[in-house]
RNA sequence: GGGCGAGUGGCGGAACGGCAGACGCGCCGGCUUUAGGAGCCGGUGUCGCAAGACGUGCGAGUUCGAAUCUCGCCUCGCCCACCA
């Protein structure tokens, strides 16, 4: 008989197990374990209020990892907390009077309840909450090092402004065609203001090399777009005017100079006030004042009309010598190259549209060998084998040559040079709200900004503030906050009163969660030495141009500032998808389609939510929110509580079988099988074994490269095949033993609780987390048989049973034995015969 | 406008250039149940009684063999976008 087992209800046993597992500890990574280290990272959240589905999709990959990792022996360290400085909190406390302190220790104290409802192996005593003043004093200090070694400076800049937000935003944080705040959505304004900025276009170079990281292309290619070098040339154009310096211009094609028949400054290059004559001085004031009033949007907006104004200068074009006039136009951008281009209209699409609007000549130079100039348009194209025409001495020259030609003759004169420029700007670090760390600056009236003394740290965020946004910092209300003194004369000193974009705490708190209880440091660096680099960090894509970016640029600052011994944080990063609501769109409150775990957990258990997560497709794919499918991954685990707690089984339906129980006992179970056994049961059992081993191979590959749907299948394969054995009566024998132990082993890692349950029921030492990772014995994951597909011209019309070792020839011999395959040679000799070893025979016919 | 990625059953999705559709959902049939639910067994790409034919967005190509590689289209998604 089939014994009876209880019922499978995993809320009898989930949250016992937890509470034991926290209670032992057993995930508390050990500075001191001689193991090899393994640092697993992923993102830590805002704490927004309520862990919701997202939450649980993005942990519980890596959870995965973690405790395999562990299981194959690596001292692994798994850390999570709360980035828990930013804007909603201070939303918050303004729509319903709850002070962003209290609502933030509010929300981190529900998420981490939550989180550990998911059975995940964080080691909590390592949290790090970045709006703690025991974290925010070293990220102070961080900026402090970074103005010490130049990399921080303040400077008056037209910067994008959130009008809703009341607040600057880095270049990085405005979206989209319509220049949109990333967090409200709000188009920005331009402002111009002082603000304060990280030097990252300092490691615009060295931020393009990934040789040394294994990062997903998409990210990488991001990054490199973002970043955005170009190579080209920076060449000298004499001012007509006496005593006014050459106007510089960056171009990537030095090989079209002959083409240019006009130059563009954008209105707000600095020459533009001298060069202007005084019978165009009214105009060129009214569209300068124009463009600088214009949004972003406005101005950036590649489907306007190119409009500009000339100056009533001319430029001297250094190849031809001819007077060409000088314009401005506000589609020539201020921050980027010289701020100012040659007009090259033939070749130019933008240069083209501003020649014809303002019937400036267009001079083909570049053309295809024997092509013609086309009429109408420019001509961009970029391929190999375009020719100089036009062109002086360097006519018939190859562009490409000719790029490097006209840059050294160039060069020689003292009239250019080869220059590359980068589309990355400096980071704009300071935010005019409070809740965020203050920047540690004092200003005096003598000796000017001054970072507070590193023994002062940290500049404590009071309590008392106005927090309605106004434009200007809260931390100005508070007068006793704005009182300091300089460190220099002792004066009073003003204080700063913007506070560090959120970004900056997040671009090392994976160096704090390695010491994350020092409070004489920002981090041991032996501890960091121990655990950095993190080995794989995961989080999703939609930081591909901020914290990536900004994180890898912190290390390379401190790597140069000697604080840091390694060049690259994260030595392998993968992105999760993301789960959308049922409607496909992102999950948010004030669409209604945000997914609650907890009625989940409530339902079916936290194995099942997880289980079924990562079920859903590839885990970098994400996808929409249906959770009709979860009632199978349920049902899933079920059959798991079946197969383990059988112990014996009734032959189902085979005539003539002996009683089950009479083999119990006499497998061994590796392998040694007693002769005279039936021979259905040895097949039976050896088919198991194989299955097994199978799943261990190919289980721990998938898990390890992330690709937990497949793993499941393989593992629910595996479950299917012990139902078949137990109803074929092998459950007791070792066999049977053995398949279920892997299954638990291999499945741990995605479904901690119900495993735990299962090996503790099977008397196995607590706890299987702690168990080593199963091994497979290579030769047990062959068949003895293969059945081999024969194709005649590519299509199958047969199969072949076979030992895998069967000879080639042997093979061939059979294949054209086969009824069906002479049916298709009707006798004639086949042209040929592929084979591809163990996996298919095709037959190639002559043909008619 | 530029770049990147993806198109496979009713659905989510499998498939080192080698048996397309693993695994699961759903559906159909059966067993069990007073019923509902749950469970178990079998079936399930399309057309066809069958033999068989046809099938991975469309069209070409490479190959003995293509969902997979190449080229050209179409559709969808994401990123960047007057970056000289």
């Amino acid at each position: 008989m089939t014994e009876r087992t209880e019922r499978f209800d995993p809320r009898t046993y989930e949250a016992g197990w937890r509470e034991r597992w926290a209670a032992d500890d057993i995930y508390r990574a050990d500075d001191d374990d001689p193991r090899d280290k393994h640092y697993l990272l992923t993102m830590y959240p805002y704490p927004s209020g309520d862990l919701h589905i997202g939450h649980w999709y993005a942990a519980t990959g890596p959870d995965i990892v973690a405790r395999m990792r562990r299981m194959q022996g690596l001292n692994v360290m798994f850390p999570m907390g709360f980035d828990s400085f930013g804007l909603p909190a201070e939303n918050a406390a303004i729509d319903r009077g709850v002070h962003p302190w209290d609502w933030t220790e509010q929300n981190i104290d529900r998420m981490r309840t939550q989180f550990r409802s998911m059975g995940c192996m964080f080691d909590w005593s390592r949290e790090v909450v970045s709006s703690d003043p025991s974290y925010y004093r070293w990220t102070q200090w961080l900026f402090i090092q970074f103005f010490n070694a130049g990399l921080a400076y303040k400077q008056m800049a037209a910067v994008d402004w959130c009008p809703k937000d009341q607040v600057v935003l880095a270049r990085e944080q405005v979206e989209g065609a319509d220049r949109h705040c990333w967090r409200c959505g709000t188009p920005v304004v331009k402002r111009d203001l002082e603000q304060w900025f990280f030097r990252v276009t300092r490691y615009a170079d060295e931020l393009l090399d990934f040789s040394k990281i294994d990062w997903p292309d998409p990210l990488r290619l991001m990054q490199t777009n973002w970043i955005g070098r170009s190579e080209g040339s920076e060449i000298d154009f004499a001012a007509e005017a006496a005593g006014v310096d050459p106007i510089r211009v960056f171009t990537t094609r030095p090989d079209t100079i002959f083409g240019a028949t006009f130059m563009v400054l954008a209105p707000e290059h600095r020459a533009v006030a001298t060069l202007t004559t005084d019978e165009r001085r009214a105009e060129v004031e009214a569209y300068v004042a124009a463009a600088r009033r214009e949004t972003e949007i406005e101005r950036m907006s590649a489907e306007r009309e190119k409009n500009g104004v000339f100056i009533g200068a001319h430029a001297i074009n250094p190849m031809t010598d001819e007077r060409i006039p000088i314009w401005i136009a506000d589609y020539v951008l201020p921050g980027y190259g010289t701020g100012a281009i040659m007009g090259v209209p033939a070749h130019d699409q933008r240069d083209y549209a501003f020649a014809v609007r303002y019937d400036l000549p267009i001079r083909y130079v570049v053309l295809p060998p024997g092509g013609e100039a086309p009429t109408g348009e420019a001509f961009v194209a970029h391929s190999a084998d375009e020719v100089l025409v036009d062109s002086g001495e360097f006519t018939g020259m190859a562009a490409a040559d000719a790029i490097a030609a006209i840059t050294e003759e160039l060069a020689e004169r003292g009239q250019g040079e080869a220059a590359i420029t980068y589309k990355i700007r400096d980071w704009l670090i300071s935010r005019q709200r409070y809740w965020g760390a203050p920047i540690p600056i004092v200003y005096c009236d003598e000796h000017g900004p001054q970072p507070v003394p590193e023994g002062q740290l940290p500049v404590l965020l009071p309590r008392d503030v106005d927090f309605a946004p106004t434009g200007v910092s809260p931390l100005q209300s508070n007068a006793a906050f704005l009182a300091g003194s300089c460190p220099i004369c002792g004066k009073p000193a003003r204080r700063e009163t913007d506070t560090l974009d959120t970004f900056v705490d997040s671009s090392w708190y994976f160096l704090r969660y390695c010491s994350p209880h020092d409070e004489t440091q920002a981090w041991d660096p032996v501890a960091v030495m121990r655990w950095m680099p993190v080995d794989l960090y995961t989080g999703g894509a939609e930081h591909a141009v901020l914290h990536f970016l900004y994180a890898r640029f912190f290390v390379k600052a401190l790597r140069d500032m000697h604080h840091l011994d390694f060049d690259e944080p994260f030595m392998a990063v993968r992105n999760q998808g993301q789960i959308l609501g049922a409607d496909h769109h992102r999950m948010s409150k004030s669409r209604g389609n945000v997914v609650n775990p907890d009625d989940l957990t409530s339902r079916f258990g936290s194995d099942t939510v997880r289980c079924f997560l990562m079920f859903i497709g590839p885990w970098d794919q994400g996808g929409p929110w249906n959770p009709s499918s979860i009632e199978g991954v349920h049902r899933f685990l079920g059959r798991v509580w079946g197969v383990a707690q059988a112990t014996s089984g009734q032959p189902r339906a085979v005539p003539g079988m002996p009683p089950a129980q009479s083999l119990a006992g006499e497998i061994p179970g590796s392998g040694g099988i007693a002769p005279d056994v039936v021979t259905a049961v040895e097949d039976g059992s050896r088919g198991l074994r194989r299955a097994a081993h199978r799943a261990i191979k190919e289980v721990g590959e998938d898990y390890g490269e992330l690709h937990f749907n497949t793993a499941l299948s393989k593992l629910m394969e595996l479950t299917n095949a012990l139902g078949a054995a137990r109803d074929d009566g092998l459950a007791g024998t070792g066999a049977y033993a053995e398949a279920v132990e892997a299954l638990l082993l291999l499945l741990a890692p995605m479904a901690p609780h119900i495993t735990e349950e299962l090996w503790s029921r099977r008397g196995k030492p607590y706890s299987i987390h702690q168990q080593a990772w199963p091994t497979f014995d290579a030769a047990m994951v062959v068949s003895e048989m293969i059945e081999l597909p024969v194709q005649v011209d590519g299509k199958l019309r047969d199969r072949l049973t076979v030992a895998p070792d069967t000879s080639p020839e042997e093979i061939e011999r059979l294949a054209l034995a086969s009824d069906r395959v002479q049916a298709y040679l009707k006798g004639r000799a086949p042209r040929k015969v592929v084979q591809i070893p163990g996996r298919l025979v095709n037959i190639v016919t002559p043909g008619d």
